[in-house]
RNA sequence: GCUCGGAUGGCGAAAUGGGUAGACGCGAGGGACUUAAAAUCCCUUUCGGGAUAACCGAAUGCCGGUUCGAGUCCGGCUCCGAGCACCA
C-alpha cells in the first residue's frame, strides 16, 4: 500500500510562512470530540418540528471486528441522513447491536469464553470502530438486543402475538446431529453432514413454537405494491410467499392440491408424502414391510440431503383409488418426491404434463396419458375436450365442487415462522408449564424472564435446551395456581429480536414501555431503511408481519415499517469476494489509520454505484484523498475575494444541481465525480479560487466528508456546525447558456460538431452546416430528410 | 432447474422519456519545479490505419430486428454473479 504523502510546499501568497498539510488524524480526532460534546447528533425526540428516521439494519458484533461492508452501508445510510438534516429535517440516525444468536454461541464455545463475557467485549470495540467512521449516530439511543432491558419487550412482543391468538405449539422436523445432539439450522448443514462434526444429520421431530405468518400471506402479499422499496427486494418478498391458485381435489379419502385441475382426466397415480398420515391407512398388508421401510429411511434422511438429492424414489402401497374425473382406479404410490410441507401432502401426478411426475414414472413403468394439446387445448377428457387450459381449470373445477369432490384452493409457499431455538444463547420464551393450567403465559409484570448467567450452556446428551438443566431456573411456581410448574426452555429465534427493533429505538431509555404511543406518531413509520438484499426476505417479511400484528392489536396506526427501503449492493476486493480463508478482507482500521476516515467514506461511495455496490481497489483511494487535500489547500489558499468568475460560477451551480439530484437516488459516485470535476474548474491551471466558490462546495462535500467539512466551515469562520447550516441553492438561470454546440450527423453518423445560439432554427442550422466543408462532402445528393432536435442536433439524411 | 441482477477502454466506472459513447478516478506516458528523488502542478491516454498531423475506419458480450439515429427499445443466444431449490 501506498503512504499518503504530506504536502510542504509554500503558499505562494505567504511564502515566508510555510502551509498546514491536511492532516485527517487530528482534525477527525478534533470533531468526534466536538460532536460528543455539543451533542451534535443527539435527536430532540420529543420536540423535533420535522422529524426524519434514517435507518440502518444493525450489525452481528462479531469478534473479528466491523467489516468493510458494514461500514460501506452504514456510511450510504449516514450520508443521506446528513444531507436530509441540512434540508432542514430533524434526523434520527440509530445504531445498535443484533448480539443473540448461534453465531455467538458457537463461537463462544470454540474459544471457551462466556458470550456474556464476549459480547460486551465486542460491542465496545465495534463502538469505537463505528465511531472512527463518523457516523452521525445519535449514540444516547443505542441498543442491544441481548440486554435485559431490550429483550423484556421482545418477550413482550411474543406475548401480544400469543394473546391475540398467532401463536402455537407443534411438532415440526429439524436437522439433527447424533453426535452432538444437538438442532442444526438448515445453514449449518452441508451435503447433509454436520459443519463441525462431519456426521450425518438426521431428521427428528420436535415440540416447536410458531407464529401463524401464514395468515397475513395474503396483506404481506398486497401490500408491497405500494411500498416504496427496491424493485428487486419486492419481487424477492413476492416469490416467498409464492401465492399459487388452483384446487383442492378428493381422490376418494385423500385429498390432493394441483395448480392444474385441468390435467386430472391425465392422472394415472396418486402420490402421498411419507408422513403423511394415510400412509398406513392405504398401504396393503403385501406392501406393509416395504412401505415402513422406506418411510423409515426417509425419515432418517436430513432435510437438506432431501431437498438437494432428487433421484425418485418411492414404493407402491398396493392400493388404489378413484380418479374423480375418469371414475378410473389408479395406484397410490408413496415418495419423498411430494412435501409434507406444502399443499396437503400428496398430490395427483400427471405425468404427461408435470416433469416430475414424468420422471417417476418412467421410474416405475407408470402409465403416462396426454390430456393437453400443444395449442392449449384439451383431448382425451371427454366433455372438457376442445377447451383451453384457462377455461377448463374453471370448468373442472365447477363440475368436481357440484359433485362435492372439489373446490378452488389457493396455496401459499409461505409457512408459518418456526421462533423455537434449543439453544441457550437467546431471549427465553415467557412460558410457564404447569400440570393444573396447562400453557401459561408469563404476566408482563414478571417480565423480563430472564436468561440466567450459566456455565455449561453447550448442549448434551439429553436434547433438551440447556437450560432445563438449571433447575432452580426451571422451576417455577405457576403464575395462575401458584402450584411449581415448568418454565419453556427454548429460547427465540434472532430473527424475532429485529423484527421491532426499529419501533424501541426512539424510545430508548424508556423503562415503562416497549415504545409511547406519542414518540412512536412522531417518528414512525421509518422514513428510510437501508440494508442488504440478504434480508430481502426474512427479515424485512417478519418485520412487516409483526408490524401488521401490532396494528391490529392496536397499539400502532400504521400497518408497513419502512416507508422506503433501498437494498444496497456487495463490495467485492480487486474482482474477488472478501472472505477470511482467501486473507482479502479490508480491515476499515488500517485504510482510516493511513488514509484519513473522510478519505475511506468517500473512496467506499465512490467505488460504484451504492445500490450495486464496487470493486475495492487499494490504488483508487489515493485519488479521492488527493481530492480532499486539494480542497483543504484551496481553503488555506483563498484568493482575495472578488465578484465570481462567470464560467467558474455556471459550473458551481451545475454542481449544486447535480450533488443535490444525486444524493436522494443514492448515487453518490456520481456526486462525488461532480464535486471532483468542479475543483479541477477551480484550480484549472495556476487558478487560486476565492471564498465565494469554495464554501458551498465545503458544504456538498460535508454529507461524505463531515470531519473535514466541519474544520473547514469553522476555519472559514462560521460558527456553528456544517450540518445545521442550509444546503446550498442554485439559480436555474445560471444553467443556461446563449450558445450550445450541436451535434451534425448525416445519414446518422457523427460528422461535426458546430456552435451555435441556443434557438437556432433548424434552417439555418443546416445551411450553416451545409457551409461547413467537412460536413457538407458526405452529403452526395439532395437532403431527403433532415432531423433537427432543437439545441442538440442536426441529422442531414442524403 | 427456477427467480433476480449484470456484461461499456489497461482497470473501477459515466451516459438509459433513443440524440455528441467513455464524465470522474486509478494506472501508464510526457513536461514543469528540484542538485536529485518524493510530493505537487500541467498535458496526453478507446482501438486500428495514417508520419507522432490532417483525415479515415471500427467499437458498449454475440446474432438479428425496429428507427433518420440504438450502450439505451424488441426477439434469440453466450457468459458471469446472487438467491431459492422436487412448492405439485
Amino acid at each position: 500500500m501506498r503512504r499518503p504523502y504530506f504536502a510542504c510546499m509554500e503558499s505562494p501568497d505567504r511564502p515566508s510562512e510555510i502551509a498546514t498539510p491536511y492532516d485527517p488524524g487530528s482534525v477527525e480526532s478534533k470533531w468526534r470530540a466536538r460532536w460528543a460534546e455539543r451533542g451534535t447528533n443527539v435527536a430532540d425526540i420529543r420536540n423535533a418540528a420535522r422529524p426524519y428516521y434514517a435507518l440502518m439494519m444493525f450489525p452481528y458484533p462479531s469478534a473479528e471486528g466491523l467489516h468493510v461492508g458494514n461500514m460501506f452501508a452504514f456510511t450510504g445510510n449516514d450520508i443521506f441522513a446528513r444531507y436530509q438534516r441540512m434540508q432542514g429535517l430533524d434526523v434520527f440516525e440509530p445504531l445498535g447491536y443484533d448480539a443473540f444468536g448461534i453465531h455467538s454461541e458457537n463461537y463462544a464455545l470454540k474459544v471457551g469464553v462466556h458470550p456474556a463475557e464476549m459480547i460486551p467485549r465486542n460491542i465496545a470495540n465495534f463502538r469505537r470502530q463505528l465511531e472512527r467512521g463518523g457516523l452521525m449516530v445519535d449514540w444516547s439511543r443505542s441498543l442491544s438486543t441481548t440486554d435485559p432491558e431490550y429483550y423484556r419487550w421482545t418477550q413482550w412482543v411474543f406475548l401480544q402475538l400469543y394473546n391475540k391468538g398467532l401463536v402455537y405449539k407443534k411438532a415440526a422436523a429439524v436437522n439433527w446431529c447424533p453426535t452432538d445432539k444437538t438442532v442444526l439450522a438448515n445453514e449449518q448443514v452441508i451435503a447433509g453432514a454436520c459443519e463441525r462434526c462431519g456426521s450425518i444429520v438426521e431428521q427428528r421431530f420436535l415440540e416447536q413454537w410458531f407464529f401463524a405468518i401464514s395468515r397475513y400471506a395474503d396483506r404481506l402479499l398486497n401490500n408491497l405494491d405500494a411500498l416504496d422499496w427496491s424493485e428487486t427486494t419486492k419481487t424477492a418478498q413476492r416469490n416467498w410467499i409464492g401465492k399459487s391458485e388452483g384446487a383442492e381435489i378428493w381422490f376418494d379419502g385423500i385429498k390432493v392440491f394441483t395448480t392444474r385441475p385441468d390435467t386430472i382426466f391425465g392422472a394415472t397415480y396418486v402420490v402421498l408424502a411419507p408422513e403423511h398420515p394415510l400412509v398406513d391407512a392405504h398401504t396393503t398388508e403385501q406392501q406393509r414391510a416395504a412401505v415402513d421401510e422406506y418411510r423409515d429411511r426417509a425419515s432418517r434422511r436430513d432435510l437438506v440431503s432431501r431437498k438437494t438429492i432428487r433421484d425418485k424414489t418411492g414404493v407402491a402401497t398396493g392400493s388404489t383409488v378413484t380418479n374423480p374425473a375418469t371414475g378410473e382406479q389408479i395406484p397410490v404410490w408413496v415418495s419423498d418426491y411430494v412435501l409434507m410441507e406444502y399443499g396437503t401432502g400428496a398430490i395427483m401426478a400427471v405425468p404427461a404434463h408435470d416433469e416430475r411426475d414424468l420422471e417417476f414414472a418412467h421410474g416405475f413403468e407408470l402409465p403416462v396419458k396426454k390430456v393437453v394439446h400443444e395449442d392449449d387445448t384439451l383431448v382425451e377428457s371427454g366433455e372438457f375436450d376442445g377447451m383451453t387450459v384457462h377455461d377448463a381449470k374453471r370448468a373442472i373445477i365447477q363440475s368436481l365442487s357440484a359433485k362435492g369432490q372439489g373446490t378452488a384452493v389457493t396455496n401459499f409457499r409461505l409457512h408459518d415462522w418456526c421462533i423455537s431455538r434449543q439453544r441457550y444463547w437467546g431471549p427465553p420464551i415467557p412460558i410457564i408449564y404447569c400440570d393444573d393450567c396447562g400453557v401459561v403465559p408469563v404476566p408482563e409484570k414478571d417480565l423480563p424472564v430472564l436468561l440466567p448467567m450459566i456455565d455449561d450452556f453447550k448442549p448434551d446428551d439429553s436434547g433438551i435446551s440447556p437450560l432445563a438443566r438449571h433447575d432452580e431456573w426451571y422451576r417455577v411456581a405457576c403464575p395462575t395456581c401458584g402450584k411449581m410448574g415448568r418454565r419453556e426452555t427454548d429460547v427465540s429465534d434472532t430473527f424475532l429480536d429485529s423484527a421491532w427493533y426499529f419501533l424501541r429505538y426512539p424510545n430508548v431509555g424508556d423503562n415503562s414501555v416497549a415504545f409511547d404511543p406519542g414518540v412512536t406518531k412522531k417518528w414512525l413509520p421509518v422514513d428510510s431503511y437501508i440494508g442488504g438484499n440478504e434480508h430481502a426476505v426474512l427479515h424485512l417479511l417478519y418485520s412487516r408481519f409483526v408490524t401488521m400484528v401490532l396494528h391490529d392489536i392496536g397499539l400502532i396506526d400504521f400497518e408497513e415499517p419502512f416507508t422506503k427501503f433501498r437494498a444496497h449492493g456487495l463490495i467485492i476486493r480487486e474482482g474477488a469476494k472478501m472472505s477470511k480463508s482467501k486473507g482479502n478482507v479490508v480491515n476499515p482500521d488500517e485504510y482510516i489509520d493511513t488514509w484519513g476516515s473522510d478519505a475511506f467514506r468517500t473512496y467506499l461511495m465512490f467505488l460504484g454505484p451504492f445500490e450495486e455496490g464496487g470493486d475495492f481497489r487499494d490504488q483508487g483511494i489515493s485519488g479521492v484523498r488527493r481530492f480532499l487535500d486539494r480542497l483543504w489547500a484551496c481553503v488555506r489558499d483563498l484568493a482575495p475575494d472578488a465578484p465570481p468568475d462567470a464560467e467558474v460560477d455556471r459550473k458551481l451551480h451545475a454542481t449544486i444541481r447535480k450533488v443535490g439530484d444525486d444524493i436522494p437516488r443514492l448515487g453518490y459516485n456520481t456526486a462525488i465525480a461532480a464535486m471532483m470535476e468542479y475543483m479541477n474548474t477551480l484550480r484549472k491551471g495556476d487558478r487560486v479560487p476565492r471564498r465565494s466558490e469554495v464554501e458551498p462546495l465545503v458544504q456538498l462535500v460535508a454529507p461524505f466528508a463531515p470531519h473535514l467539512a466541519e474544520e473547514l466551515w469553522e476555519q472559514l469562520g462560521n460558527s456553528g456546525s456544517v450540518f445545521d447550516s442550509t444546503w446550498p441553492v442554485f439559480d436555474p438561470a445560471l444553467l443556461s447558456t446563449d450558445e450550445v454546440e450541436i451535434a451534425v450527423q448525416v445519414n446518422g453518423k457523427m460528422r461535426g460538431r458546430l456552435r451555435m445560439a441556443r434557438d437556432v432554427t433548424q434552417a439555418v442550422a443546416a445551411s450553416q452546416a451545409m457551409n461547413d466543408e467537412s460536413i457538407a462532402k458526405f452529403v452526395t445528393g439532395a437532403p431527403k430528410k433532415i432531423i433537427f432536435v432543437p439545441g442538440r442536433l442536426l441529422n442531414i439524411v442524403a
